[in-house]
DNA sequence: ATGCTACGTCAGTTGACACTTACGTAAGTG
DNA sequence: CACTTACGTAAGTGTCAACTGACGTAGCAT
């Protein structure tokens, strides 16, 4: 399931939407303006955002206003651990491996 | 910087790539034998990862060794960090400028 | 009910991306 | 030298994602 928030992050526009409402919340329309793009662009943004867990929504009257979620990112970043830290002695490997490319090239 | 991790990261073939070469070095041919698209495809994404910072390159005769690298990940789990666990909103007055500098670019 | 506000959604266009085939190239082998 | 191996690169194609403009809808007030 860590797709879908990777998807979500590579777009420019929603890492900073994520931003804006990491510790306030906004409506829709309020963060739309603090964009270029027409406010169903953003409208669209928060979908994907959502649908990866990353945003809460909440209704208020007609408005609709959204926050970024934590634990939404937990996964992301859990996944990003075990892709690379796992086991102890894997950047030592790697270290001897660029003492021995750099050797080879004659450095 | 983080963008072209995040978007080497976003392609389903390039994760199981770097899960091939985490702990251990392979050949761009060999890597290519694992996968069912061609290997010109393989080479490419090989390119987009080495770009993103995420792999090392070397070379070994008419051979090119592939494999991992840690620290291309730490830049992108730090900023991970920081976009939900930063208390002090430094990236998220960032962002703002961005968004901000983005709109008055009329963009 | 009428109107207004703050949204989401649909339809269509454009640009980016992954893929294929064909070609070019550097390093080793007879 | 020619020949093969192990690659990267170029050109073209199909697909998908982001955008705009038009439309639909829920909530509130008059």
């Amino acid at each position: 399931m860590i797709e879908p928030a990777l998807r979500a992050l590579v777009e420019p526009r929603r890492r900073e939407i994520l931003a804006l409402i990491r510790d306030r919340e906004l409506a829709a329309g309020e963060i739309a303006t603090r964009f270029s793009v027409t406010r169903p662009a953003i409208s669209q943004h928060l979908a994907v955002l959502r649908e990866a867990g990353l945003i809460t929504e909440r209704r208020a009257g007609t408005r609709r206003l959204y926050r970024a979620r934590p634990e939404g990112a937990a996964e992301l970043r859990t996944w990003l651990a075990d892709l690379w830290d796992d086991g102890l002695g894997r950047l030592k490997d790697a270290a001897e491996d660029e003492a021995r490319a750099d050797q080879e090239a004659g450095r």
